[in-house]
DNA sequence: ATCCCGCTCGTTTTT
DNA sequence: CGAGCGGGAT
């Protein structure tokens, strides 16, 4: 996402833009003028335009300038027109960073890129056009998470689940997780659907499309998976856009889950000859799950399940797409991307070149040193070596402090005293693992009046304000669109309660009708209190009111006239608290934002796909975020506090997904590293408060995996100091057996004090000490195991494939978590009901049978 | 309908 | 320790 044409105290002399005269005119001759300046792999990486291409992007290479130039060069080429390319990115943002490179590149002449988008906005696109066979309307609303939640509670009720035990929230994410791997309700593995709500869990997800259908509404996964049925059920429609799309370009490969992966199968495959099955076409994978795959052992032979029913891109001419991602950079695994679709992408797509770009052009030698070498001790990637021709630079520091509020002292000093060696505060970011950590920066920060922003946080349209003023406009739009009027009935207050909005929903229950529907019919009823019944007969005329006015003015007009006369807007005005008057000017914003579509049909149909948090006035100001957040950013200087076990690589991670976890939390500290042009600063503290609770922390494993010779050990410039043993102590390889066990007791600490005490001369330098720390831990973490750990099985399986020794019931033990015995099984992930500690997932290989 | 108290539970986030 | 939620009281 990041550029090197940025970076011009980097001096890379090739990337300079042709300067006109002799050279530039020799340099025309060998090709055309935007392939200048690209080095050898990535104009490898643009021409090659025929087949299947991987292209592997590590930090910094030059990603997004390759993908701009691809498109120019088919576009130059004559091999495609703009309509004929289909790209797809995962962030609108990164979606509009490549409409406005193409841009400058074509010089306007991007108008014509209809499929240049996010997978979310060109399926719900294409969804549209043949709405009516996935019965829905082309108008569809698309629901987010809050209004996904208020359905699934209505239906617990119904179905009569005590909703404390299986919260809503709880069954919208397993839906979620299902359509993110392409499972339509009756694909669902059965113990997967019987594990919420008393077995009810797969019901409750068919009666909850079968609502979204009659509330005309799709929620994100279907903007996915139901195009994916839509191209299932109807070959004709599939072909129509399998011959449409000459080229397919995807932006961060490694992002991708399921169902975004069978969504570009399908549309990659060339049109399936007369007589083939489309079957033949749509990969096993889920829903064929074969535990027993003889492959699921290996880490790149194949996703367990997928197996020979696969075969079938042979037999078909390969087609033009081209995957661009970084394996080291995929750090969603949690919310259901596939790190296997990039690690299989030359089984996936035969005779696939795979083009590795490691030059990189952002980073400072020694930065570059120590992200690579950490990254190196991932097991499933693979393999890129980043090179730069940069200086080596400024070594990574590393710095422990005896508290987090020390830490963030240290760090305000630090950024100050950049300050006033003249860096720009723009150039300056903290990258947080959790947003907890950040309230101490803010705190610190606001007192040492330096200015920062928090990048993040909830968006524009999550915002309250925000969606009760698209509810009431979603009602005029659709007023079958019962979760909208839901919202908005009694926002402002108009005495209209639970009471009224139940008789309203027996009504329109019993009479088959949207709600609006029958809260007109029940106002003409003596059914409702007097005062209700007043206020739903006025809100029902307002409504018609607005409707009516929708004819004849602007929707900009139209929704100052809403927000004004239903009370909205006053309602904020007469708000007293501090958060009111940001309110009113995130409904101004929200009218102003109207502005560039062409009428609210138009609006109301990308506002929940397109709208992101505005940009603001930037001002100065050091820039506070999560390292997931960071990711395609780049700043001259970087601090990351917080790595301690625990934190950094996250407990909970490591508990819940074992190697697989771990290996992406080491990722994740890879961006964050890679993030840094010049100057990487690392943070541990000694204690941190935990839950309330202060406990004493372990530097980071990760730390111990940096290269020593491109690390600085520094102490920390505020008070104490860490432990006040000057720099690195022993305890730098106290991890050693923490990892899979309850450090933070105090029982374990006792332990470990004495381990130092007896093991104390050892603290040397940090060199040696690495590679013992390191297999000390392997050793630790297969201490509960039998027999070897197939590292690439577990890797790679996460939630399928391998088999489980374990069966339910048995009873087991845990380090941590003591006695229980396990209620579900899922891959190596065991469900289990602890005695003490309650129900939790953990991976097989922390427990044994007793 | 609203308010207040007490309980629970603590990553990461896009669309 | 504190935010956010739900239940019960008013």
């Amino acid at each position: 996402m990041t550029e090197p044409s940025k970076l011009p105290h980097r001096g890379v002399p090739e990337h300079q833009p042709a300067a006109g005269g002799i050279a530039a005119r020799a340099r025309a001759a060998a090709g055309p003028q935007y392939l200048n300046g690209l080095n050898p792999e990535q104009r490898e990486a643009v021409e090659t335009l025929d087949g299947p291409v991987l292209v592997l992007a590590g930090a910094g290479t030059g990603k997004t300038r390759v993908l701009t130039t691809r498109i120019a060069h088919i576009l130059s080429q004559g091999r495609a027109r703009p309509h004929e390319i289909l790209s797809v990115t995962f962030t609108n943002k990164a979606a509009r960073e490549m409409k406005l490179r193409l841009g400058q590149m074509l010089g306007q002449a991007v108008e014509g890129m209809p499929w240049l988008g996010t997978f979310h906005s060109i399926g719900g696109r294409i969804l549209r056009f043949h709405a009516e066979l996935v019965q829905l309307k082309s108008n569809f609303t698309v629901l987010d998470v809050d209004d996904q939640v208020r359905l699934l509670k209505q239906l617990l009720q119904a179905e009569n689940i005590d909703d404390k035990r299986w919260p809503a929230r709880m069954l919208a994410g397993l839906i979620d997780g299902w359509k993110n791997r392409g499972l339509t309700p009756s694909q669902v593995p059965a113990g997967e659907a019987a594990m919420f709500g008393n077995g009810k869990g797969g019901k409750l997800y068919a009666t909850y499309q079968e609502r979204l259908k009659i509330l005309n509404a799709a929620d994100f996964g279907d903007l996915l998976l139901e195009n994916i049925r839509l191209f299932r059920e109807n070959p004709d429609v599939l072909r129509q856009y399998q011959g449409r799309f000459k080229f397919i370009l995807v932006d961060e490969y490694q992002d991708t889950n399921v169902a975004q992966y069978l969504w570009l199968r399908l549309l990659s495959q060339a049109p399936a000859r007369p007589g083939l099955p489309l079957s033949a076409i749509i990969p096993g994978r889920i829903e064929d799950a074969n535990p027993e795959s003889p492959d699921s052992g290996s880490a790149l032979s194949a996703h367990p399940g997928m197996t020979e029913t696969t075969a079938a891109p042979s037999s078909s001419p390969p087609k033009n797409i081209c995957c661009v991602g970084d394996d080291d950079q995929s750090i969603y695994g949690w919310r259901g991307a596939e790190v296997d679709n990039i690690l299989r992408f030359e089984h996936d797509f035969p005779g696939a070149k795979v083009i590795r770009l490691e030059r990189n052009y952002r980073s400072t030698g020694h930065i570059l040193a120590a992200a690579s070498h950490l990254i190196a001790h991932n097991e499933g990637r693979l393999g890129k070596t980043l090179r730069t021709e940069d200086v080596d630079g400024e070594k990574v520091t590393v710095t422990g402090s005896w508290d987090s509020e020390e830490e963030a002292r240290a760090i305000g000093e630090e950024i100050e005293e950049l300050q006033r060696a003249g860096d720009n505060l723009n150039e300056v970011a903290i990258l947080v693992r959790a947003s907890f950590q950040m309230r101490e920066f803010e705190d610190r920060f606001v007192t040492l009046g330096l200015p920062y922003r928090v990048i993040g946080g909830p968006r524009f349209y999550e915002r309250a304000e925000i969606r009760d003023a698209l509810a009431y406009l979603r009602v005029i739009n659709s007023p079958a669109d019962d979760l909208a009027f839901e919202r908005i009935v009694n926002v402002p207050k108009r005495g209209l309660g639970d009471a009224t909005v139940q008789l309203l929903h027996d009504h329109a229950r019993k009479r088959r009708m949207p709600l609006f529907e029958a809260a007109r019919a029940v106002v003409e009823t003596d059914e409702l209190k007097p005062k209700a019944r007043g206020s739903l007969r006025e809100l029902i005329l307002q409504f018609d009111r607005w409707r009516a006015q929708r004819e004849v003015t602007a929707h900009t007009e139209l929704a100052e006239i809403v927000l004004d006369e239903s009370g909205y807007t006053e309602m904020w005005q007469k708000d007293r608290s501090a958060d009111a008057a940001g309110r009113l000017d995130n409904l101004k914003e929200l009218v102003r934002s109207m502005e560039e579509f062409e009428n609210l049909q138009g609006f109301l149909e990308h506002i929940s796909l397109v709208m992101d948090r505005d940009g603001g006035a930037e001002e100065e100001a050091v820039s506070l975020m999560t390292l997931h957040s960071a990711k395609g950013l780049e700043f001259d200087n970087v601090f990351l506090p917080g790595w301690e076990e625990g934190l950094f690589p996250s407990q909970r991670t490591l508990d819940e997904q074992g190697r697989a976890g771990l290996e992406e939390e080491r990722r994740l500290a890879h961006v964050g590293l890679t993030r840094a042009r010049r100057r990487a600063k690392l943070y541990f503290a000694t204690n941190r408060r935990i839950h309330g609770t202060w406990s004493t922390t372990i530097p980071s494993r990760f730390l111990d995996e940096l290269p020593s010779a491109n690390v600085e050990i520094t102490e920390s410039k505020g008070g104490s100091g860490w432990g006040g043993s000057g720099g690195y102590g022993p305890s730098r390889f106290d991890n050693v057996e923490s990892f899979g066990s309850s450090y933070t007791t105090p029982g374990w600490q006792r332990a470990q004090a004495n381990r130092n005490r007896s093991q104390g001369g050892r603290g040397g330098q940090a060199r040696g000490g690495f590679e013992e720390s390191q297999s000390s831990f392997s050793g630790g973490f297969s201490r509960n195991k039998r027999g070897p750990m197939v590292i690439e099985g577990e890797l790679v399986a996460k939630s399928t494939g391998t088999v489980s020794e374990f069966s339910l019931d048995d009873r087991v033990f845990h380090q941590k978590f003591g006695y229980g015995h396990v209620v579900k099984i899922d891959g190596n992930k065991l469900t289990i009901a602890f005695e003490k500690a309650g129900e939790k997932k953990v991976v097989d290989s922390f427990v044994e049978r007793v």
